[in-house]
DNA sequence: ACATAATACTATACATAGCATAGTATAAGA
DNA sequence: TCTTATACTATGCTATGTATAGTATTATGT
């Protein structure tokens, strides 16, 4: 999938991912893996910029000696998924009219 | 709306503004009017890019004195446009899933 | 015992696309 | 004569996704 066309929807991809219940990184590639292919090196700047923006918050817990960061969707985060869907209704406009000007040239 | 979600879709948005008919620049952006809101700064470099691409070929009509730059879509650039429509199908899978995911919140 | 895979994260650097701003230049209308 | 519409070019910024590499521990397989 092309790369662009991603933009702006990964990030509320991973808040929506931690609608149900915290989590972490690794985790969270684990959750999203039939949604979409994200990489460690999209995901964690996602992370730490949607917790900058307070869209989330994080707590460290232990685990085998190492510590694992848990990221909880604050209602700031909410809020931004309920404008992506908003925003996006308005692409819809746009992938709409590019399927109209196709299929009048089949017709 | 926001300027990340649309990247990918404005190029191939003004890819089918050309499919009825060849256009020029100014022209392009008071077709796609109702559609979306593109500006010049958006829109010439688009125009370029997909020259380049060979998506689009022009041609340049003399009119009052001075050139306008006529585009026309090539076979490449309808190719580019069935692809942006499959690509958008993974799109909405990612889109179903965050609302599927606001949703279970809601209930 | 050793190698590999899985786990879990950080840091650097890059490409791309949309967009703001500014500049150039002509023609038409008030 | 001033503004608006027409028509395009050029420079530079920013955000996001991504590749690559590095670090370090645990579990698994041979």
């Amino acid at each position: 999938m092309d790369a662009q066309l991603k933009k702006g929807s990964l990030e509320v991809c991973v808040l929506a991912a931690l609608m149900k219940q915290d989590s972490y990184g690794y985790k969270i590639i684990q959750s999203l893996d039939e949604v979409v292919d994200i990489s460690e090196s999209t995901l964690y700047p996602i992370l730490r910029r949607l917790e900058q923006n307070e869209c989330l918050q994080s707590y460290s817990v232990e685990h085998n000696g190492r510590l694992r960061k848990f990221y909880s969707i604050t209602d700031k985060g909410q809020e931004r998924i309920k404008e992506y869907l908003l925003d996006f209704k308005e692409l819809m406009n746009i992938y709409n009219y590019i399927a109209r000007e196709v299929k009048k040239d089949v017709e």
